[in-house]
DNA sequence: GCGGATAATCTACTCACTAGACTATCCACA
DNA sequence: TGTGGATAGTCTAGTGAGTAGATTATCCGC
């Protein structure tokens, strides 16, 4: 617990571990740990589109449920919760807030009592193209130092990545709501 | 703010805004957004990397912080924290518990008698090697849908967008620290 | 050696998130 | 047709993570 690691005072030389075989493809460098990338885009992505969508209540999350909900056939509140990996009761006071500001309306499904079909606006469709418009003005500036085919490729890659991710969350989830 | 969008009901088509030149380029598809690719694959990600570096105090962070401080000459908590994009009040703690496990210590700067250099210990650099091992097995079931070739390009691209992006943000950052 | 700045720590507060209760409704089955 | 267990949506209360601001010790320019 004391024993400091030679290492560790070896300045300018990349360390490594002293009695261990090191993962000998990986270096020991943060620049190339692919969570840190993750966390870092993630990070810079979120703030620059957090002003993209200020304008629409809720924030990120609202774009995300206007996205869903404009998209393929009418669905529950829960149907969307569970798509978007959204808790039911977030969901509850995101629709609230969009609903406030008309950018749809819960309407009840005829066929089951129980559930509210969201159903997005005129003015809810014109706020999203907005939101889209200054979004795609937002990832441009990310992605700025790709020329376009590399951007287009970043953008095949982790979709193709994000699909498979998502289908396997939503197999082994016969059981809880996550988030 | 009662008026349904046409669009709306419009079911198996994707649906337009009425008034409204769409973004043409881009389909309005989630599965299709940038934002959304980013969300789902950060999430999984950090679903299994969580795991992977659980016995580290501090989870996640605790790894980036071993990693930061393992690479590199011996820096200041603060030096680190901004690194990392981390509030100093964070860093306090997570240190707290890195140093309890014996994995780290501060050590006084010999220069600067206020600020601590943090130190990795043998013990530490041991558990970062094998939280590092762990993790390349919960990257590769994330990035399982890919080919070498193209992991090996996500990652690049990823790379080198998060070096652009982080560099911008400490240019920017005169003033104040964030998360 | 005086005064403003800085590293680290500690305290107290805020706010986002969620588990669980509750109501209305559905559906399977007797 | 009525009964019981399940489900959609809502609401409430409690918890925990994150941060601003005060505090202490130290630095450094003048």
């Amino acid at each position: 617990m004391r024993t400091i690691s030679a290492a560790a005072y070896d300045h300018g030389v990349t360390p490594r571990a002293s009695g261990r075989k090191p993962p000998a493809d990986e270096p020991l460098d943060l620049d190339s740990d692919l969570g840190w990338a993750l966390r870092v885009v993630s990070g810079a992505f979120r703030r620059t589109a957090t002003g993209s969508v200020a304008a629409l209540p809720g924030g990120p999350r609202g774009y995300l449920v206007l996205m869903a909900a404009v998209s393929g056939p009418p669905r529950s509140q829960l149907a969307l919760a569970q798509q978007l990996t959204l808790n039911k009761t977030v969901m509850t006071y995101l629709l609230d807030d969009l609903e406030a500001e008309g950018l749809l309306t819960r309407q009840p499904d005829p066929a089951d009592r129980r559930a509210r079909q969201v159903l997005v606006t005129e003015k809810g469709t014109h706020a999203l193209n907005e939101a889209r418009e200054r979004l795609g003005k937002a990832e441009a500036q990310l992605l700025a130092d790709l020329d376009p085919a590399e951007q287009r490729h970043l953008r095949t890659l982790l979709e193709r990545v994000a699909r498979t991710a998502h289908r396997e969350e939503h197999e082994s989830e016969d059981c809880r709501l996550p988030e």
